[in-house]
RNA sequence: GUGGCCAUAGUUCAGUCGGUAGAACGCCUGGUUGUGAUCCAGGAGGUCGCGGGUUCAAGUCCCGUUGGUCACCCCA
């Protein structure tokens, strides 16, 4: 420095911010939530680099995000800076998403990791583009996926299930509910179906999704004027209109079979056999879904709506978002069948979905959800979500037993609040005593085996610390993995699924854990 | 990438028609009071984001630039 030029005050990167100690503990809060929630869902922790090859981007992202990539070189080599120079490509870039590092990650080890496999990660990520309210250069986002060989529609709508339940789980970790925010899906897959129907072509069938997307955002004048400048008609319009319409005023499980018999019936006469087989997986696909959502968590929270396909290219079936009044997306997610083996791995059916934390701040914010203080201090430092699974839940025998298996684990993940907890009208979700029972870190297998013996093998190979058998009658028993024992009714009572009930099960796993 | 608004003390903001700087809170010092909470007195702290221009004179008007913010585009 020359003495005579004062130092210029150096500013953070635009986009940026510069964390003092409370925001840390509020965004460690959020984060908090997120490993909580992703953790009692049964996913398991991953990480990758915060840079990749620029390449990794350029296989699947088109111009879309090549256009809003920080770009790094390690200017060690003179060739790299030469080609930087001449081509405006650097070899590495900040991650701008996960989705690549994933399928790389996944494809790696592709043939040793266990199937399904449930990962989630939380970490910063990078995009050039101009901040606004909800989005900034560089964020924290939370990241959610399901990768499984079981391409049947009920499984499919297992894991889109087990994926959507664990963004509900974190937003209700942080004390929202469905009055202020929503999980509202579409289908990707089925929209592609109305599309043939109506004579769309494939090849414009991207253009026509982002124009379905972005009906919500603007009048129907509006809307007309855009699809017309895109190169669609009125008529298009219309019949997307007609099919929506009829099927919006239907509760969700009949606005699905209503669907898949419009467009079975359609196909039949107009297209081909294959083609309306699909749409019969479709429908049983979203009426699965539904179901499972209705026994999962409190219907208010899900919602179907057919207009929601989002702009991204490689979505294939289930699509959502969580959506609050006035602010953009909070998650958004959905099934990409394809996407693992475009980036080289094995064809591997997958669901996910990604959080991040701007929005969701704001949000907490305006909800008055987001604690202060020494309220946050120790909000910031509760317990964690047990890493070890804590119940390992599965049916005895009888088939009628399967859907309890889901409702429970749903049941032991979500806890029960108090009830003191719930009529006092100032109560915040970090509040010590707003658990009855704690929730706990639950899991199920998805072999499709009925075999016990089996089940504990599986039970055992992920650790759990408690193997919960559903009998008949909703009675359960409960068998401590580590001392091999059954914890009889003699010393802890016969348990039960009914979270209200004296004896539930949960109640007594939560105290042994 | 396009457009609107904004930038003055540590913070939140006033600042009229162009006449070289103000409040509140916070901070520091002293005093009162049964704590460090109240009240009183005093004090420190500003190249008005940065760079040009117009003018006798610019926080104020003009141009540029950087950053913030909001909307569009886009959404991983």
């Amino acid at each position: 420095m020359s003495g005579k030029s004062k130092p210029t005050k150096l500013q953070g990167p635009k986009g940026t911010r510069d964390l003092y100690p409370t925001e840390v503990l509020k965004r460690r809060y959020i984060q908090n939530a997120w490993r909580d929630a992703s953790l009692r869902c049964g996913f398991d922790e991953i990480e990758g680099p915060t840079f990749e090859s620029t390449e990794l981007y350029s296989v699947k992202s088109g111009e879309g995000i090549l256009g809003e990539l920080f770009q790094a070189y390690s200017g060690k080599s003179p060739n790299e800076v030469e080609q930087v120079q001449k081509t405006g490509r650097a070899p590495y870039a900040l991650r701008p998403e996960f989705t690549p590092t994933l399928a790389r990650m996944y494809a790696a080890h592709a043939k040793q990791l266990p199937r399904p496999c449930k990962w989630f990660t939380a970490g910063p990520y990078f995009r050039a583009e101009r901040p606004q309210r909800g989005r900034l250069r560089e964020f924290l986002q939370w990241n959610v996926d399901f990768l499984s060989d079981n391409n049947t529609p009920d499984g499919r709508a297992q894991a889109d299930t087990e994926t959507m339940l664990c963004c509900i789980a974190a937003l209700e970790n942080l004390g929202l509910t469905h009055n202020d925010c929503k999980l509202v899906a579409g289908h990707r897959g089925a929209m592609e179906h109305l599309a043939r129907i109506q004579g769309i072509s494939e090849e414009r069938s991207q253009k026509w999704m982002q124009l379905i997307d972005s009906r919500p955002k603007m009048s129907r004048e509006k809307f007309i004027d855009h699809a017309l400048s895109q190169g669609f008609s009125e008529q298009d319009v219309a019949e997307l209109e007609y099919t929506l319409q009829s099927l919006s005023i239907l509760p969700p499980h009949e606005a699905a079979t209503r669907l898949v018999d419009f467009m079975t019936q359609k196909m039949s006469v107009t297209i081909d056999k294959t083609a309306s087989g699909i749409m019969q997986d479709i429908g049983t696909e979203l009426e699965s879904i539904i179901y499972r959502m209705s026994t999962q968590v409190p219907e208010e929270w899900f919602k179907l709506d057919l207009y929601i396909v989002r702009g991204l290219a490689y979505y294939t079936g289930t699509v959502f978002e969580a959506l609050a009044d006035g602010e953009r997306a909070v998650a958004g997610g959905g099934r990409y069948d394809n996407l693992i083996e475009l980036m080289g791995g094995p064809p591997t059916p997958a669901v996910g979905f990604a959080m991040g934390d701007v929005v969701l701040g704001n949000l907490l914010e305006d909800k008055g959800l987001m604690p202060e203080g020494a309220e946050l201090m120790e909000a910031a430092a509760r317990p964690q979500a047990s890493i070890r699974p804590e119940a390992f839940v599965v049916p005895n025998g009888d088939e009628d037993n399967e859907p309890l298996v889901h409702t429970l684990v749903a049941n032991l993940r979500r806890g029960v609040e108090n009830e003191d907890w719930l009529s006092r009208g100032n109560r915040k979700p970090w509040h010590a005593d707003r658990y009855r029972v704690r929730p706990l870190h639950a899991r199920v297998s998805y072999k499709s085996t009925r075999n016990l013996g089996k089940l504990r093998a599986d039970a055992e190979k992920q650790h759990a610390k408690f193997f919960v058998e559903i009998h008949a009658d909703n009675k359960v028993e409960i068998t401590d993995m580590d001392k091999r024992e059954s914890i009889t009714s003699d010393t802890h009572g016969s348990f039960h699924v009914d979270p209200s009930a004296e004896n539930y099960v949960g109640r007594a796993l939560s105290a042994l854990c």
